[in-house]
DNA sequence: GCGAGATTGTGAACGGTTTCACAAATCACG
DNA sequence: CGTGATTTGTGAAACCGTTCACAATCTCGC
């Protein structure tokens, strides 16, 4: 184990393989080796070795990877062996999914407050929270101290709410707005587009390749 | 432009694009360079060039990219130009974000249908459709002819959902269920996990690194 | 206690993407 | 029409992540 930067690829399967070991987990299972590992997640066994190779060594040769310890310790590599709290930022149809998805718990993440800069709603229950103001989202951070928010309003709306975020104090930011944000070094953004993706699996939905090579350039002079 | 495989990533950026090229379409600007396309996707202007090098030439030396052209063209590559149904399977929090999500009608992306097993919402209206029985789901889509499915149902019914939403004919899911899902070679498969997102943030929203290597294999022994 | 069998951790090879750098193309303007 | 400024398209180089292959480690049964 060198001391090189964890590839951001890795840690997204870290989320899958600890997926896969609270199942086993739950079905009693004490020991999974790679190989096994690699049956339930599709992911190649030497690939999980390799990615846990960067954390340190966790397995036993001969024997395997114990589920309960290997839990834990993914778990603590991923932050999740105390309570996450999360800001979310806007209570429309986005919003309302993630209060009610019911996963989040088993990781220890938890949605601690909901804003929303609409009148209307604040003050409206929402899940098991009430709607915020959120303009006073530093303050109530400032209680909570969540270094996680997500980002679930328009487009339009949502680069005011990323620089408030930051000013909060949160250090990553889950953003759902189809829409680059712009943020200081330290933040980290993820962007969940479900039109990106829908677009790639349009592309690949229909095989036939239509080339529009020579056209393309040609459509061209309607804008020149 | 030789004849090469198109990398996904090419694909996902190629979604970039096109919200940008929108965007600047509906600002009235007509032209574009790949330098000012990084300014607004932050995304490289050389790759930009070479990820559209992969389905022919587009801009003018000197000029840069007409953008109602280019708009075009990209709509064509991702089979946007033309409307493209989807079949809904899972009418609970996160199926009703998506019939509500106001970006899909600019792509020309349309939830066509809604399918639930639940007897009980068999039937309700979900947005502007109604929801059907799951089991006639072949039976609808012989009509729709959608080529891409959405499972927006817990885990442990998305294997079976998919298999159905194949039978059905769809050739690429978007699968919002935490699970690996096993699908014939033709058919693709894009997940979202919210929770893995989250896990990645959630590891870089604290930089100490604290290691926990040899601790970690000792921790095994309560498993073994 | 020892040999057979299993499985890990990791350096090295490989393959694919991104970045670089420059020739070719286009336009503006005198 | 020719020169200079601009920008594209693309081969080559650099980079990064994945796959491979094997020595080192551990367990089990005799």
């Amino acid at each position: 184990m060198t001391e090189t930067r964890v590839p951001i690829p890795t840690l997204e399967r870290l989320a899958i393989y600890l997926r896969v070991l609270l199942d086993a987990h739950e079905a009693g299972i004490q020991t999974l080796s790679s190989q096994e590992i690699e049956q339930h997640s599709g992911i190649s066994a030497a690939q999980f070795r390799k990615d846990l190779s960067y954390f340190g060594e966790f397995g036993k040769p001969g024997v395997g990877y114990s589920v309960p310890g290997l839990i834990q310790c993914i778990e603590r590599i991923l932050r999740l062996d105390e309570e996450q709290p999360i800001l979310l930022v806007g209570a429309g149809n986005i919003g309302s999914a993630l209060v009610g998805y019911p996963n989040f718990q088993a990781h220890r993440l938890r949605i601690a407050a909901v804003f929303d800069n609409n009148f209307v709603k604040i003050g409206r229950p929402f899940g098991d929270l009430v709607i915020q103001d959120i303009a006073r989202i530093k303050e109530v951070n400032a209680e909570i101290g969540a270094r996680l928010g997500i980002i679930a309003v328009p487009a339009h709306a949502a680069q005011e709410v990323a620089d408030l975020l930051v000013e909060a104090g949160v250090t990553g930011i889950l953003n759902f707005a189809p829409t680059i944000l712009r943020v200081p070094k330290h933040v980290h953004v993820r962007n969940v587009s479900f039109l990106q993706e829908l677009a790639v699996l349009s592309y690949h939905a229909t095989e036939d390749a239509l080339c529009v090579n020579g056209q393309a350039t040609r459509g061209g002079k309607d804008g020149v």
